[in-house]
DNA sequence: AATATATATTTGTATGTACAATTGTTGTAT
DNA sequence: ATACAACAATTGTACATACAAATATATATT
């Protein structure tokens, strides 16, 4: 079902035969696996015809059970920035997903919610969504699990 | 110097108080540190304007020491795709940083090779960017990268 | 009240990325 | 020799992102 390597080799994959020092190869890793599993997550929304960060706006909003969310507490849980946001919403709303109104209390916010089709959608994609993570972490135990956590807290 | 969190809690990043598993968590997890290390780099790199594919590309080019590359050899070492590389490889051009001809042997193919000014943009990059790719793992100790690295390597 | 400042969002521009379609060239089959 | 497939690169379109500038509203200052 899933693409997948067995070695995902540094060197072999950006194709040099030379000693990357252990610090530039680890920087270079974690891009590798970023990458990778964009690519899978990219691969598994697209029958829903939906991006990551739009996905994520979505997940974002069912967190607040019905409470409407400023743009700005969007961005703020959003990895990326505002820049986007405003944007993104744009193509959410163009597909029915989300909607959008000024906040009475201050005219400066734009208040945004969900959509029953958004819940819906959502609904439809966190099965799918649940086992590629499963996967995408599939052969690692929980020990090594909590293990990496632990590093990657350090950066 | 250089920005940087003592704790990289995902929980408080993300501004969520739910408990994530452990699963999504060190998927999120690995996007926040490589968001980090993208900003910084990009940071580091602005000065001389150029971005991080950029750069990337100038440094495959210099690891051919003067034999030229064609396209599709820059493309697979990079980590993304084709699409992109032709593109990055104009706006080096117009910057004068490379240049291009046709392969004669396979006038499908095509050469690229770093100029001097290339070179010698690289070579004032280098001593910056080793800093902050020491920066940015300072924290760990060698053990502990060769562990993450090991772990990385699961994926 | 008028002005200045801060806040919230939007817009413009440049860059990068994914995917599909297209162009030009080479190699192969008949 | 012609036709067809394979290959290498380019182009078009849509999306995402970074940064700066602009707009609109609210708050604070005088």
């Amino acid at each position: 079902m899933y693409n997948c390597c067995m070695n995902m080799n540094v060197e072999t994959i950006i194709k040099t035969n030379k000693k990357i020092p252990l610090h530039k190869r680890t920087i270079i890793h974690l891009a590798l696996v970023n990458n990778k599993i964009n690519e899978q997550m990219t691969a598994a929304l697209k029958p829903f015809d939906i991006s990551i960060p739009q996905f994520n706006v979505l997940r974002i909003l069912r967190g607040q059970q019905g409470k409407p969310a400023h743009l700005s507490t969007i961005n703020e849980r959003m990895v990326t920035k505002m820049s986007n946001t405003t944007r993104l919403v744009d193509k959410l709303m163009a597909k029915g997903l989300v909607k959008r109104s000024i906040c009475k209390q201050n005219r400066r916010k734009v208040e945004i919610v969900i959509t029953q089709k958004g819940l819906d959608l959502l609904e439809d994609m966190d099965d799918l969504l649940f086992e590629l993570e499963e996967h995408l972490v599939g052969r690692f135990t929980d020990k090594e699990l909590i293990a990496l956590n632990t590093l990657l807290d350090k950066f």
